[in-house]
DNA sequence: TAGCTGACGCAAA
DNA sequence: ATTTGCGCCAGCT
């Protein structure tokens, strides 16, 4: 199933919260790659983990399509797959070559 | 406590 | 451009 809020949930580990706190604020049309979603959520090495929680994502304001990996491929999908990440992306404005994002500046 | 598993990152070959 | 190897880490068994 799917909570509407990351917010709501009562058993989210302090990790998972800060990690989702943080991809719910990623702006629409931009992105942010999994790296620096740890980072800012206290972690700086922990961007592995981060995949991770990324993967188990249930909730609809966690927008995890919007983080990619460090070298702009896009990274995993669970629901529909790096193909329709993608697309996703391209339709929020975000700027690909092919599979791979373009970082501004 | 000890292992194992990934939507990772990065350097080296 | 690819592939391989290794380090990293939270979460689960």
């Amino acid at each position: 199933m799917r909570t509407a809020s990351y917010a709501q949930a009562m058993s989210l580990s302090m990790f998972r919260r800060r990690v989702y706190a943080v991809v719910a604020r990623i702006p629409k049309g931009t992105v942010l790659t999994y790296g620096a979603v740890a980072a800012r959520a206290g972690f700086p090495r922990a961007a592995r983990a981060v995949g991770t929680a990324m993967a188990e994502n249930r909730y609809r304001d966690v927008p995890c399509h919007r983080v990619v990996r460090a070298d702009g491929t896009i990274g995993g999908y669970t629901l529909g797959g790096s193909r329709l990440k993608a697309a996703r992306l391209r339709r929020e404005g975000v700027r690909l070559t092919g599979d791979r994002v373009i970082f501004p500046e």
